[in-house]
DNA sequence: AAAAGGCTCAACCGCGTACCT
DNA sequence: TAGGTACGCGGTTGAGCCTTT
């Protein structure tokens, strides 16, 4: 049952790639272009697994691709679409599963997102580049490179955070850089020893173990208050034990091969624009401080529209404001008038219920304003 | 001159989803 | 429908090059 295997995997060439092999699958391409890839490198003539053919072309081969250095616009691009959409799906999602009108999105993935907004380069070329070059830029600046805030503004909001969710005598884990910045660590009580600056690490993430999405369930919007509700601050389950281990730096995201992967995707599967596909895995949150929700929450409402992403249009354009966020930003200011968005430490649960609120408010005025444009997206 | 350490980037790995038999 | 691979992605690795001591 099945497909036959594409090749015979321990009998394949590994390793980098020779001219004369090169040659081959430009030979190949130019005769064939390009289609099933297991058959490549059988009909090229090659002693190597369709997939590393693949990743060749895409990654090096490719006539179209630009072999050059970065050009300072390319980089000032890459970090402004890494601010946009970086660090910051999982905000969107939520406004998403709320079944938030505007934001029906399509979270592509984040690399090949700033690839196709720069001609020539691939994703790979992109990750690279930021984490050899740009992070480190961005650092020395004096900003951190997940947030895309200065470093004084990100340690003022997890401390503002921190207060937040403490549980009765059940501290919010913390994330830790260790002295010399090689690791990060998540522990579950405040590490009295160490700085503000030495605690914070890139402050992104608050690992939710219990905010799973049930498996193969379609996003439901009880699921989804009950997330809000973690996010913010009640009910928060202290880590598992294999949250407490020692990630890699380098990204700023905990490692994949000892911990569930943090990042929570979501999207519109193609040919059914109203089902989303969810991977349930741990929730990534970006904790700025309460008082920070309606910015950070404006951002997302200005960065994602699957619509034009999809059509593959500037992503920059995203970046202005609309009517929507301009509705979002008075709901924040009435209710920060009214002393129900949290300024202050302590008043989470009413911050909870009012962001909540906010949101679906918004989203039945949306729904009565655009009902056929936007009866479609609220079945999830 | 050479050893050590840092940096770069092509290639690989593992994962989730789509698709095929 | 089940069981398998293909595809596309982000994260990671490691060989080769560069810089520093």
């Amino acid at each position: 049952m099945g497909r036959p295997p594409c090749c015979d995997k321990s009998n394949v060439r590994k390793g980098a790639w020779t001219p004369e092999e090169d040659a081959k699958i430009l030979a190949y391409v130019s005769k064939h272009g390009i289609g099933n890839w297991t058959l490549v490198p059988k009909k090229a003539g090659l002693n190597r697994c369709g997939k590393s053919c693949r990743l060749r072309w895409t990654n090096y081969l490719r006539p179209d691709l630009k072999h050059d250095n970065f050009t300072p616009q390319e980089e000032d691009l890459i970090v402004e679409l890494h601010g946009a959409i970086g660090s910051r799906l999982v905000v969107g999602f939520l406004i998403h599963s709320l079944s938030f009108p505007l934001s029906h999105l399509c979270l592509d993935s984040r690399w090949s997102l700033i690839a196709k907004q720069l001609p020539g380069r691939t994703d790979n070329d992109v990750k690279n580049h930021w984490n050899t070059k740009l992070r480190k830029k961005l650092q020395k600046m004096g900003i951190d490179p997940i947030t895309h805030k200065p470093m004084n503004q990100v340690v003022s909001d997890f401390e503002s955070i921190s207060c937040l969710t403490s549980i009765g005598n059940q501290p919010m884990p913390r994330l830790n850089r260790t002295a010399n910045n090689s690791l990060l660590t998540l522990t579950n009580s405040p590490p009295s020893s160490l700085s503000p600056m030495e605690s914070f690490c890139s402050i992104d993430l608050v690992m939710t173990p219990t905010l799973k999405q049930p498996e193969n369930n379609p996003i439901n919007d009880n699921h989804l208050l009950n997330v809000l509700a973690h996010l913010q601050v009640t009910n928060y389950d202290a880590p598992q034990p294999h949250y407490l281990s020692e990630v890699s730096s380098t990204s700023a995201s905990l490692s994949s091969t000892s911990i569930p992967s943090p990042s929570f995707s979501v999207k519109a599967e193609s040919g059914s624009q109203n089902q989303l596909s969810c991977q349930p895995s741990v929730v990534q949150v970006t904790p700025s401080s309460p008082s920070n929700w309606s910015d950070f929450l404006l951002g997302e409402l200005s960065e994602f529209n699957p619509i034009k992403q999809q059509d593959g249009q500037d992503l920059r354009g995203l970046l202005s404001s609309t009517s929507t966020q301009f509705q979002m930003q008075n709901k924040m200011n009435e209710n920060q008038n009214n002393g129900s968005i949290v300024g202050n430490h302590g008043e989470a649960s009413s911050s909870t219920n009012s962001f909540i609120e906010i949101i679906l408010d918004l989203d039945r005025e949306m729904q009565k304003a655009f009902p056929e444009v936007l009866n479609g997206f609220s079945d999830y």
